[in-house]
DNA sequence: GCGCATTACTAATACGCATTAGTGATCCGG
DNA sequence: CCGGATCACTAATGCGTATTAGTAATGCGC
């Protein structure tokens, strides 16, 4: 009546001749001479008190060393454990072949918190170019491998996340995005941070100051319209629709006329936010320099962010920078947060202001 | 004799009151009327020939369509014995806050190339930072919940990567690295490139050239003379170490007068190799350009590699780019081959050449 | 010196899926 | 009309770990 138990499984490898296969639970069990169940108790992170002697503690913790065992992060998972991965979602590649695209930046702060809590990182791209979950509609379902995931850029499905939110999935989407009811995010302090800028116009003696914006309805944009708002109105300048100048085109609809009209109305002082091609701040710097303007003695500029690439090289804007580390970082203490059951850390990271060189004392009037 | 099988896990949590958790493949094969291995057979790659009948098929999709199944990837990957990771592991941070010293170019193919091939990569960083396994002496063991990994940098301790490659842990190393028995690498095929720039040059009716390295045991650099004495013998031109300069600070050693000596003797052609500070390129260009020499006119030169980015802004260099897309997907390739078992794969990719602008016909004599 | 705790483990089982060895049907050739 | 082949599917089992119920072995109080 005896089956035989231990015939090998034809449809797997037994490991390339003479090599052992990577050491499991029982391995060490084996080599410490306990059983599997102890060499677990002895890893995790027990909970209920189950006491192990310190002399077979030792045993194992050798033999673990000894094989260099590392627990299978699939099984962990499987068995409702942690396995310290946190997954890193782009739903574009990660490292686009254009540099100027990447996540770089964030990563550099995802990285060294992710570090420095004792988590490991695991990419998933869900780009076209195939994933390992193909790019069919579960592109997402991979990353419940890992213990929880941080979602880059504003391309991620939305059926897909409200899914992973609703399972009670640890999300956590850098950038905000309020659409999504539950989904935790992290995001840079816009609102302060333009709030500011316009204080330091303020300051300068700027009595009229108008935004340069782009038709464009993202949080990010509305963030920077509404701490420019709130920044004009704690100076207790005039603000209102005639402050905000929004188009869809600036680089066409940003003319030298009306540069020229609004320098006519008394307006000292220009504000662009800054975009993803960064038109509105080329578009004004273009007609204020083709309208002769000499900056800062005649008008101040300043910008809502930082300049593209391509205007690095100009005078460093007045404006504030964005800690795109540090909102990294940020987005993984939250999710260390979420993952670890702890109440959910600060969504906002302060944005720092940055002089710059092109704001200046208000000119006098007349 | 009945044990009761269903009992709940306390450490389970049992899905927040009225939802459901999200169905398993069980609740998809009820709902179908068949066995959950047909449901199995049904979603899975079918590798061995069980077939299905269309009916039968229909009804599964249909099921899972209306429950909305998403396969866990944990039990997937448990159960397949894969996890479909591959490690990059990197002694020094992945995303150093400086670019310019990253890995970036390499990662853009190893993620292309791990995603076509659908594996998803897990980053590991060796630094003191810690990562999720302290940086003792076993800091590289963590690498094995991959099935494979990937080293980045020339700082991986050899004992550790030593201990992985006995265990028939699968390792690729990112750059030629022969003194360790069995690891497998990729690189740059540096001798096939730098023969060509030579063989350019003699087509330019080059006849005497001179290459300038620096004082370096490093495989790039023996490969990069190997390649260039091996051109001038293709074209039937004096090699020896008279047509090597060797130096440990060229920027001091390769002066003016040197350089006039070469020229008096008949050399029209100066070729450089490129290292991780370019000195020996910015030596030879400086001397060049302080000798008065109009280039490619009265010489050419040439670079085996790529130029410092602080010389970048140069006339491009004649020579050759080493691809590192490129590299990262060949090494993807064959750590790929390597999890598989399959036949190792083409360890040295072919760099491209340059044409640039530095190099032109040889000068008439006298 | 007997019951009851406590200590230090181990046996058994579940997690969700993939795989394969069956198992009835049905078909086919001679 | 019977032995074998093919088809369509199911039962059973394993993947590696976490958890818990159970079990000896000891200690302790009265």
């Amino acid at each position: 009546m005896e089956e035989p138990r231990k015939r090998a499984r034809p449809g797997r490898v037994p490991a390339p001749a003479g090599r052992t296969s990577r050491p499991r639970q029982a391995e060490v069990a084996r080599l410490a001479g306990v059983s599997q169940a102890t060499v677990s108790l002895v890893l995790g992170a027990r909970k209920q008190g189950a006491t192990i002697s310190e002399e077979t503690r030792r045993k194992v913790l050798d033999a673990v060393r000894a094989l260099g065992y590392v627990p299978d992060p699939a099984a962990s998972r499987l068995a409702a454990a942690r396995n310290n991965l946190l997954g890193v979602f782009s739903f574009t590649s990660t490292f686009p072949t254009d540099v100027q695209h990447s996540y770089y930046p964030f990563l550099v702060g995802v990285e060294q918190e992710a570090a420095a809590r004792g988590y490991d990182l695991v990419l998933f791209t869900g780009s076209s170019t195939g994933g390992a979950g193909a790019a069919g509609p579960n592109a997402l379902a991979r990353v419940r491998l890992a213990d929880g995931c941080l979602f880059l850029g504003r391309h991620a499905p939305a059926e897909e996340l409200r899914r992973l939110v609703a399972d009670g999935f640890p999300v956590v989407h850098l950038g905000r995005r309020d659409e999504l009811e539950g989904l935790a995010w992290v995001g840079a302090d816009y609102i302060s941070a333009s709030q500011e800028v316009v204080a330091h116009l303020a300051a300068l003696g700027h009595r009229r100051i108008v935004l340069v914006r782009e038709d464009d309805e993202a949080p990010a944009s509305t963030d920077r319209e509404h701490g420019f708002l709130k920044g004009l109105e704690e100076a207790g300048l005039p603000g209102g629709p005639a402050a905000v100048f929004r188009s869809a085109d600036p680089e066409r609809e940003l003319t030298a006329e009306r540069l020229r009209g609004w320098l006519d109305e008394g307006v000292t002082a220009f504000v662009a936010e800054e975009t993803d091609t960064g038109d509105a701040w080329r578009a004004l710097h273009g007609a204020a320099h083709f309208v002769g303007i000499d900056c800062p003695r005649d008008a101040s500029l300043a910008l809502l962010g930082s300049p593209p690439p391509d205007l690095a090289e100009e005078p460093v804007p007045t404006g504030f920078d964005i800690p795109r580390p540090q909102l990294g970082a940020a987005a993984v203490r939250m999710l260390a947060a979420l993952v670890s059951g702890e109440e959910a850390a600060e969504p906002l990271v302060a944005c720092t202001f940055r002089p710059g060189s092109t704001a200046g004392p208000a000119p006098a009037r007349y």
